[in-house]
This record gives structure tokens, sequence and C-alpha cells, in this order.
DNA sequence: GTCTAAATGTTTAGCTCTAAACGTAGCATG
DNA sequence: CATGCTACGTTTAGAGCTAAACATTTAGAC
């Protein structure tokens, strides 16, 4: 049995490369098919350093990532900041019971209101309210510079080509994706 | 004052293309820095689409997502599948105390054992029982089939070139990212 | 030897999420 | 009108994570 741990250091100070995973499987379990892993583990790392860096960052403001989610969301939706929960959801991609306890924080801390749409429907429409407004206003120019800082390494054509393929891979995932 | 929901329907399947956010953010907030959110955006949701798909065929199989990552850690390391907690901890980027009650709970269903290491360090060491082996086993070509079918839609010279580009941006991240 | 600093693993408090169970409000059908 | 279906939002149970507080051991410094 080829044991990784004796041609890899084991104390390096980051994770292994994603390709060395992907040897490592191949070696393990011939057959078993690996092309996911260069591109799945890249992405979760990635996913899971830029999460973090924005949760600690936010911490030092005193808001919480979930709450800048949703309040973003509404920000940038324009004047009047408002969206149905359902709306919401899709565009944050949590569920709806999720959305629920988002809002439900959120209106406690008075940052946005809740009300019944008058459209005959039964949606809920939550609205930015000033204090919600100006908590945003504060803090997404330093979020927003931050994480451009962490991706400076990118010139502007490689953000932009990775961009695409990015973005294109997302499309096609969506559809391949299982749903709830 | 520029509406985004009156340029970009509400009512599509998915959310919007990270391209419209960065839009948005240029008209409501002209001067922010928006050049990291075409790249974070996605990555992110491609992150989430991975993580909640092996999630659910993960629930199918009757198997929790942080247990496995363990396990497959310690699979890959090779025989004698052992890794003190320290090193997992490293090589899954999450916290020691998260290491811990991963560990407790995997040792709870008797999938790892715990024992003090031998070598005068304060250091345990995680070792793979027979039954975790097996479990591993059983569940690693699903996953792996699984997300290799998710990522069908690149070629493999795309995927080549698009693994090199985010393993070169997460060495990359890694270095500028705030550390806990 | 004694004391202190560094290294490690564990426990706990607080948050957030998902899935599933609920509770209702529109709506169509007969 | 009843009846049942469908659409939606909320609540709850159970998991998992981080950060911080602890606890304990090892290794030096003197």
């Amino acid at each position: 049995m080829v044991i990784v741990a004796d041609s890899y250091p084991l104390d390096t100070p980051s994770p292994y490369p994603a390709a060395e995973i992907a040897r490592a499987w191949r070696r393990e379990r011939p057959g078993t098919p690996t092309d996911s892993i260069e591109i799945v583990t890249p992405l979760w790392r990635l996913a899971k350093l830029f999460a973090d860096d924005r949760r600690r960052l936010l911490a030092d403001l005193g808001v919480d990532p979930a709450t800048l989610d949703l309040l973003s969301v509404l920000r940038r939706a324009g004047a009047p900041y408002e969206l149905t929960t359902r709306e919401l959801s899709r565009l944050t991609l949590v569920t709806a019971g999720a959305i629920s306890q988002r809002v439900a924080r959120a209106e406690d801390s008075g940052l946005v209101t809740r009300r019944n749409a008058d459209d005959g429907s039964r949606a809920v429409v939550v609205t930015l309210t000033e204090t919600g407004h100006d908590m945003i206003e504060r803090t997404v120019d330093q979020v927003l510079t931050r994480e451009s800082e962490l991706v400076a390494s990118l010139s502007p054509t490689g953000r932009a080509e990775l961009a695409s393929q990015l973005q294109e891979l997302l499309d096609d995932v969506g559809r391949r994706a299982r749903k709830p």
C-alpha cells in the first residue's frame, strides 16, 4: 500500500494541494473517478478562506455574515429596498426556514420590517429600515475593499477570464445539482 | 436611483449572475471596489451547490459530511491510517475544537479510535477502525462519481486549466487571508 | 528542582443552517 | 358553498462550527 504520508510532508503550513489528493485516491482506489477533485477541493477551500476572513472582519464591526447577506440583497435591489421572503430565499441560496430566521433576527434589531403583500398573494414583503440602510452603508465598502485585496494577485484579464469560467461552470452545475 | 429590480427579472429560477451584482453596486455606490465580486460570488455559490448536493447524497447513505471528511483524510493517508488531531485540523481546515467533536462522534460510532502518541508529545493519534474503513470504501466511489458528473461540462483541458488557476489563487489567498 | 512559557486537546456558549412538520391562506372544482 | 390542492411562511429538532475559556503536559531558563 502506497502511503501518501511518506511522499508528502505532513507538517507544511497548508493542506495538500488538490492534485496530491487526487493522486492519493488513484493510488488507494484505482478506478475511482478523481477528475472532480482538482476542481471541487480548491473551490471549497477558497470559499472557506473567503468566508472565514469575512466573518472575522465583520465580527470586528459587530455584524454577522448572515445579516449582512440579507441587508446586501435588499440594498442592491435599490429603492424602495423591498423583496419578498421567497425572492430572498432564491437570491441568497438559503432555505425558506433560514430566511424566516434571518428576517426575524434582523427585525428584532430594527434593521428591516415585515408586512404582508397587498397583491392578493400570501407573500411577506421585507423592507430595509433606515437603520438597516445605515448599517449596510457603513459596512459594505470595508468588506469589498478587503476582498479586493485578497484577489489582488489576479491581473484584470486573468480575473475576467476566471470569472467567466466560474460563471459558466456555475450555470451548468446549477442545472445538474440536486435540489432540496 | 437606479433600481436593479427594474432591469433584471426577479422571478428567474436562479440568483443574479455575479456580473449583475457588481454592476448593481457600482450604480448604488460608485467608488466601491467591485472587482472581487465576480470571483467571490460564483465561488461561494459553486461551493454551496457542491456541498448541498453532497450532503443530500450522503444523507441517503446515512453518513454526515463532517464524518466523511474526517474518514477520507485518514483513508488517504494510507496504512496504518493514522493522524494526530493537529494534522487533521490542518488538513481539513477546521478548528481544533471542531476536530475534537468530530473525532468524539466518530469514536462513539466505532469508526475511529483515539490514543496518546508515544513520541513524548501530548499529541493524540486517531486511527481508522475496520468499520470506519468499510464505511469509507462504501461511500467514496459514489461521492466522487456523483461529483464527476457535476463537472462533466468541462473538457479535460478546460478542467486542467481551471484547476491550476484555482490552485494558484488558493495558494495566494491562503497567504493573504486572516488567520484565526 | 522550580517556575514559566509554549503546545495541545477538550469543553462550553452562542449561532446558523437544513429538513421536516406545521399552520394557514388562496383557488379551483364539482 | 364544501373540499381538497397548492403555495408560502414559520417553528422545531438536530447537527455542526467558531471562538474562547480550560486543563494538562512538555520543555526551557536559572
